[in-house]
DNA sequence: TAATTACCTACTAAAATGGTAGGTAGAAAA
DNA sequence: TTTTCTACCTACCATTTTAGTAGGTAATTA
């Protein structure tokens, strides 16, 4: 029960993104050297966050990437979504995932059912803006 | 991030010897068959949970395990922190961990101490005897 | 046309996960 | 006292996941 590398680099470089003018595109390896994460596996990183439509990227000289929209437009927990693959505490919990035999009678599930609701629900309620503050007490925002 | 299949079935095990007579020793090739987990494998959690003085194993005939108190003595949390290590989200919250040279200045960091004080909270709140009632919302229970 | 950038495909070492196998130690029943 | 039943211990192992690397191709701009 870890959050992956790939989820946290993400959300740095995220957070880097949302620090730069809003309209202007850097280039990767200014990010990658700034947040101190290995150029070609932040390549990586991005080009699924790009996929998913939550960075732009522009080919070229001036080129780079920019976020897709303000920073406080994106929920904490849309971007972990891409990077720890839906979030599901257990697979029995995953959208596409064919029923567990044991799951009627299943004493846990609930469990894992409220906890993961809960977890997702606190994400969602988090913008990374909230994330650029210094205040560390974020905690339970607005609601995006 | 996910719950491995070690802390599930540890929760499993643990329901299991809830639902049966506090101060009989339940065998564990008993447990393994009701439960549907590959005996050798549950041995070793077993190992760990006794060693972490959660169940009381007997060796010999009419031996077996057994709770170590109450199942409403017990959270859920406590039983999954022997097997998750620590329930640690990201490594630099776990207490050993030398600190990381970023950590000062890290935006990202207090969202992950948030949220693993989240889950933790949560977990400690629910006893093992909030599990056994069919009652799916035991969420924020009375706390041990 | 050269430089600069994103983007794509394939590979890989190391660690974690989810087990197996084959014992030994201790207790109780026969 | 011997057999049986149980926990407990040590070692191994195949597969998957993680955290990267390497080496290109495609688009854009100077």
């Amino acid at each position: 029960m870890k959050i992956s590398t790939r989820g946290r680099y993400a959300m740095r470089v995220m957070v880097n993104l949302a620090m730069h003018d809003k309209d202007t595109y850097i280039p990767l390896k200014e990010i990658a050297s700034e947040e101190e994460i290995p150029f070609k596996y932040v390549e990586a990183i991005m080009t699924l966050l790009s996929k998913n439509n939550l960075v732009l990227g522009k080919y070229g000289k001036n080129g780079g990437y920019k976020l897709a929209k303000d920073a406080n437009k994106y929920s904490v927990g849309e971007i972990l979504y891409v990077t720890e693959n839906e979030l599901a505490l257990v697979d029995c919990l995953e959208c596409k995932e064919e029923v567990c035999p044991r799951m009627k009678n299943c004493k846990t599930l609930p469990l894992w059912k409220n906890l993961n609701s809960m977890i997702i629900d606190y994400l969602n309620s988090i913008s990374l803006m909230d994330l650029l503050s210094n205040n560390q007490e974020f905690s339970f925002a607005e609601g995006i």
